[in-house]
RNA sequence: GGGCCCGUAGCUCAGCGGUAGAGCAGGGGACUUUUAAUCCUCUGGUCCUGGGUUCGAAUCCCAGCGGGCCCA
């Protein structure tokens, strides 16, 4: 059983051309949790695909759903846009987009194809209904209103009034959405009022009057609009995220209204996961939007997908980020399945769809996986020593330790790398990740030296005189003199190595000790040595 | 009150009917040159609990308990 069988039993299970489909209400911003569903929606294309059948991945913003998030919102604008479809609110970031939902759609639509998740299509909903498309849609539904009716007080225990109709009215004097009740289908229009309280975060005009709910004057309510878009687009697979498979939930209702109103036997589907941050599910109403945003910014795209590709979908993903080294170690495991992937042999055991799991998580889906897999990857750890020692050109330690000039390729993902590190280190690291020069006063630790080890300081202090043109000019020399005056002292390495940890950073170990002292100033470093090496035991 | 998912090593997770696994963490060792690197090695689990099915159960079934998300 390999880790993404998930994808490959889904892309076995089913025959002929398929539609993927997924859509998402643009009110606001999404957090690094909710882009576990595109990514699994991404993968399952590519395992159709890979399968050989014809398959279109679509993306929907729902944009007609009323504006019910005050938060995002000038207090002016409250009384105001409340209730009004999405599209029809102003973007509240000035005029950078045509309204609220272009806004906050876009910036998804941004983060998906940073992931390389490319839908064939995005639809708008407040495109297709002026079109007429789902004028036949409404029809139906009307016609059909007791069905509905009786759909939502079976599955979801919900009881509407005999008069109720399945249709949301745009109100033509208020724009409202949200505030409309219709009432009274006599085949080609509906009776509506606009009103003040028939929910409480927004308020109505008070309007009424016969409208023909057709052409984009009225939209679906949500159960209904996702039926519709199943048929309309004829949508063979869509996964939802747990919250909505609960019994009688959203997609009971959609299921159900599917196959009695629509008559169409509903998408496959299955439930995924998501992503908890500390134990917690990812919430910006909960004041975990922060973390999620930092997140975004320090795990690169490939490690996300990793993220969420290496777990199978149904499990909840824990991810703890905070103070902890899971992110090093994100980096890591990918890193070993790259490795393995490229043939090259690795440590332990490999999950059976290793290079599945690699593949997934590139960004191009055409991309060779192989030659992508061989590619050098400097270790993360690694790198955050380095970030953090003056002086340091990172490109030509990462050069040497490869052995031959990076790609270009291999010099990006260099610098992603880096940038990921220094923000890991600003907003994560553990304390003991973060490497700190005692530059004031010699550690207090460092009166656990011993003789031989203040005779080996004092000793490299003598060895490197400064201002002479033999002081070591590079970590290889510092290091080179290292081993040699721990040598004459009889002074095993690991000993000396010790000592220099003590006297400069207060630890038993640190990074590689040669380069540490070349990014130092000078003065200071052997200044450093010589009280270290004279302190009285 | 109801639904779904998950409880496997300290942590994160594989395994999903045939002798309990990996990574990381932890212990020990090697290293005259990647010294927070690398390599070797070890430790560590009543597979949540209790029943059942089976020649055989971490794996299937039932019931609890615990955690999470959601719907009421």
């Amino acid at each position: 059983m390999a880790t993404v069988d998930w994808a490959d039993e889904l892309a076995a299970s089913v025959e002929g051309p398929q539609v993927v489909n997924d859509s998402k209400t643009p009110s606001g911003t999404v957090h690094v949790g909710s882009l576990r569903g595109p990514v699994i929606l991404d993968v399952i294309t590519r395992a159709l695909r890979a399968r050989g059948l014809e398959t279109t991945l679509l993306y929907g913003v729902d944009d007609l759903d009323p504006m019910d998030a005050q938060a995002l919102l000038s207090p002016d604008a409250i009384e105001r846009e409340m209730g009004r479809p999405l599209a029809h609110v102003p973007d509240p970031h000035g005029d950078c987009h045509a309204s609220y939902a272009r806004h906050f759609a876009g910036i998804f639509i941004d983060t998906f194809d940073g992931l390389g998740i490319r839908p064939d299509r995005y639809y708008w909903m407040s495109d297709i209904y002026p079109t007429g498309q789902m004028d036949p849609f409404i029809k139906t539904a009307l016609d059909k209103a007791p069905i509905v009716r009786e759909a939502y007080r079976r599955v979801a225990n919900v009881r509407h009034p005999d008069h109720w109709l399945p249709v949301g009215v745009i109100c033509p004097s208020c724009g409202k959405v949200g505030t409309t009740i219709a009432s009274d289908w006599d085949g080609a229009t509906v009776y509506v009022e606009c009103k003040p309280d028939l929910v409480v975060w927004a308020h109505g005009c008070g309007w009424s009057g016969r409208v023909a709910p057709f052409g984009g004057a009225a939209k679906l309510p949500w159960n209904l609009e996702w039926a519709a878009q199943w048929s309309l687009f004829g949508v063979t697979i869509e996964p939802n995220g747990k919250d909505l498979a609960t019994a009688g939930g959203s997609r009971d209702r959609s299921e159900a209204i599917s196959r009695e109103v629509f008559e169409r036997e509903p998408p496959l589907n299955f439930a995924y996961e998501f992503l908890n941050i500390g134990g917690k599910k990812m919430s910006t109403s909960k004041g975990r939007g922060a973390a999620a945003h930092t997140i975004g910014s320090v795990v690169p795209p490939e490690q996300l997908r990793f993220l969420f590709v290496r777990n199978r979908p149904e499990t909840v993903i824990e991810f703890d980020p905070e103070g902890t080294d899971a992110i090093p170690r994100l980096f890591d495991e990918f890193d070993r399945i790259a490795a393995a992937t490229a043939g090259r042999e690795v440590r332990g055991e490999l999950p059976s769809g290793h290079e599945n799991i690699f593949r997934f998580s590139l960004l191009d889906a055409k991309a060779d996986a192989q030659a992508a897999a061989g590619a050098f990857r400097p270790p993360f750890g690694h790198l955050a020593l380095l970030a953090q020692i003056p002086g340091v050109d990172a490109a030509a330690k990462a050069g040497a330790e490869k052995g031959s000039p990076l790609t270009a390729a291999e010099a990006a993902e260099l610098e992603t790398r880096l940038a990921a590190v220094r923000r890991w280190l600003e907003a994560y690291a553990p304390d003991k990740a973060r490497l700190e020069i005692h530059r004031d006063a010699i550690p207090a630790e460092a009166a656990a030296l011993d003789g031989n080890q203040r005779a080996f300081l004092a000793a490299l202090a003598a060895a490197a005189p400064a201002g002479s043109a033999d002081k070591p000019a590079n970590g290889d020399a510092w290091q080179a003199a290292i081993f040699a005056v721990a040598a004459d002292h009889g002074l095993d390495a690991r000993a000396a190595f010790n000592a220099l940890y003590l006297a400069f950073i207060g630890r038993t170990s640190g990074p590689r000790a040669g380069w540490l002292l070349a990014g130092l100033d000078h003065d200071f470093v052997l200044q450093r040595l010589r009280t270290a090496g004279a302190t009285a035991a």
